[in-house]
RNA sequence: GGCGGUGUAGCUCAGCUGGUUAGAGCGCAGAACUCAUAAUUCUGAAGUCACUGGUUCAAGUCCAGUCACCGCUACCA
């Protein structure tokens, strides 16, 4: 048994998610923790918001809320959103907020220094008078030095795309005010990565199997690494004690810097909340410990390169004790919506939230994860989802349920019938060996493939509605009850397997399946039962009673899809 | 500009280190069946694997170039 500590991707305290962030780096992450918590794994998962950073206290400002208003509000809107999709953290906490993540940020920083990882380094940089703001190069707009233009942003020319140095810009303004800044220097901490990728962290990343997507992309970054400022001049952020950095006053640790340290801090936090303050330890520096970040694609080169090096750098303890470093970032590409981009400002958006008033979200959360970008980017069609909901869940799961279960209803004695010993070998060997391949979704699950783990579901629901057609049971009712009996109970245990099968992706549907059958307790409280062998496949006691029997899935009519479309459409009138 | 990714049946996508007639789901056509949420099952049609050239006994799968779309380009998070 291995330990796993996941984590998503800490979503940053400025706004809503949208689908892409969901399929991106939370809903696969809640389908393998389910499914290795069934599996009997130790697994803990965690994550919070990012709620540091320049942005957010522009944002707050803005509407004239503190800061810490302002980032316990997205807090808020972002935990609903899990909420509804079902995904279920340990813990969700916050940077800001987490206990002990100052303590963590700072001693991750000291002993970086004392290892020799930090350089200063002093340079000019323009300064905010009336926002008392180091500008970052897009908040500066000036004239481009290349062709002129007025409004060119300090990294790029939107006009010519020449890359500028915001010094060099004519006349540059405060993008957030609108003054005109002055040079000042200043003095930063840069982290020594070119120095931790030849230590260490290069060859790390080659000795490990990583995704395509990911390997392609990491292998190229690493060729080029440079150091990177990890502080920066504002207020908003772990504060950094003068003493700590030569005397500088008025320095906050760089937000990227701090925000996977969250990761850490969260389940500090955690373990404290078990009554274990130390217990921490136990996932970040037990070599056995698998760690897995889930995360999007934007996020590549800080879970694969930046924080590893930070973890490594930190180097060991008096105790000798020594941070893991990731076992896999099952990264995935982005998510787009029907031909063009999410986009949030322009109305190109599924809100979540108007979403699940409409829609049921467990059926969402299998047709993401059939739709998910797990190898190159891919995207949310609205018919797509349709056909998912339709064609996949209601005619090939919910039907199948209803045609098993009111059948008996009607003409037997709507309890899982016995299987008569004179049909049993025969009926057994038809369901579990030649009416399909019936495979466990969890071993795909395990190997981050979820879309094949989703698919072999509905393939799994399939083979038994070839096996009722096989063997006709509306025909042997007439001819020979016993043995529709007997085919009929085959069938019940067999819907026991598909609602274990249904728990990582719906959770919600798998339990109400479960009662229908008349099971009691949470069924994704049991062993996972694997693929059903000759001696293992009855799960269920004849006799047994069942539930309500009702339709598991709603479909969706063209006119209700139809809409959304158009409403998309609307809101984009070019793509 | 630099770097990277993508381009495979009408649609959405699989195809690891090159190897028999290129796959899945949806959609479509035909048939069977009637227990079931008009569901299910079977059969079938459909692809010059973006284009050009090259390496090889053999390339969707490697190399070069071209075209199209997308992303990143680091003090943005």
């Amino acid at each position: 048994m291995s330990k796993y500590l996941v984590t998503s991707a800490l979503p940053y305290a400025n706004g809503a998610i949208h689908f892409g962030h969901v399929v991106g780096a939370y809903l696969p992450a809640d389908v393998y923790v389910r499914t290795l918590r069934r599996l009997g794994e130790e697994v803990h998962f965690i994550c919070g918001t990012d709620e540091h950073g320049v942005a957010i206290t522009i944002g707050a400002d803005k509407e004239g809320v503190s800061y810490s208003e302002y980032v316990a509000r997205w807090r808020g809107e972002i935990e609903a959103t899990f909420a509804a999709f079902g995904i279920e953290f340990d813990l969700f906490s916050g940077t800001s907020t987490s206990p002990r993540h100052a303590e963590f940020s700072l001693e991750f920083f000291e002993r970086l220094r004392d290892g020799g990882y930090l350089q200063k380094q002093t340079s000019e940089q323009l300064y905010c008078k009336s926002c008392d703001l180091f500008l970052a190069d897009r908040y500066v707009i000036g004239g481009c030095p290349e062709c002129g233009y007025e409004h060119a942003r300090g990294d790029e020319c939107p006009k010519c795309g020449a890359w500028l140095d915001p010094l060099k810009l004519i006349s540059p303004t405060c993008k957030i005010c609108g003054e005109e800044p002055e040079r000042r220097d200043t003095t930063h901490f840069f982290l020594d990565l070119p120095k931790l990728r030849d230590e260490a962290v290069g060859e790390w990343f080659n000795s490990k199997d990583w995704k395509p997507n990911v390997d392609a992309f990491v292998r190229r970054l690493l060729e080029d690494v440079h150091s990177r400022p990890i502080t920066r001049d504002m207020r908003w952020g772990v504060e950094l004690p003068s003493e700590l950095v030569d005397g500088e006053e008025g320095k906050v640790l760089y937000v990227w810097f701090d925000a996977p340290i969250g990761y850490v801090s969260m389940t500090a936090e955690w373990t404290a909340q078990q009554g274990d303050p130390e217990g921490w330890r136990r996932w970040w520096q037990d070599p056995e410990t698998r760690l897995v970040h889930f995360i999007g694609k934007d996020n590549i080169p800080f879970h694969t390169l930046v924080f590893p090096s930070m973890l490594h750098g930190v180097g060991e303890d008096e105790e000798g004790r020594r941070f893991v470093l990731p076992w896999q970032v099952p990264a995935n590409e982005f998510y787009n919506l029907e031909g063009g981009k999410f986009s949030t400002s322009e109305g190109r958006t599924i809100p979540p939230s108007e979403f699940v008033e409409r829609y049921d979200t467990e059926v969402a959360r299998f047709h993401l994860i059939t739709s998910m970008p797990e190898t190159s980017d891919s995207e949310w069609r609205w018919r797509e989802f349709q056909a998912t909901a339709n064609a996949g869940l209601a005619d090939t799961i919910g039907n199948l349920v209803t045609r098993v279960l009111r059948f008996l209803d009607k003409h037997f004695e709507g309890v899982v019938p016995e299987i008569d010993e004179a049909h049993r070998e025969r009926l057994e060997g038809l369901l579990l060996e030649e009416c399909g391949e019936i495979r466990d979704p969890a071993v795909h699950i395990k190997d981050f493939h979820f879309r094949k783990g989703a698919e072999q579901l509905l393939a799994n629901a399939a083979v038994a509605n070839v096996f009722i057609d096989r063997t006709a049971p509306w025909k042997l009712r007439k001819t020979d009850p016993t043995e529709a009996a007997s085919v009929l109970g085959t069938c019940c245990h067999y819907l026991a397997w598909i609602a274990h099968w249904m728990t990582p992706f719906m959770p919600g549907k798998a339990q109400a399946l479960w009662e229908m059958l008349g099971q009691r307790g949470d069924v994704a409280a049991l062993p996972w039962p694997g693929t059903p062998s000759r001696d293992t496949w009855q799960l269920l006691t004849p006799g047994q009673g069942f539930g309500e029997i009702a339709g598991l899935f709603d479909k969706l009519d063209d006119e209700q899809i139809q809409v959304e479309i158009e409403k998309l459409e609307a809101s984009s009138p070019t793509s």
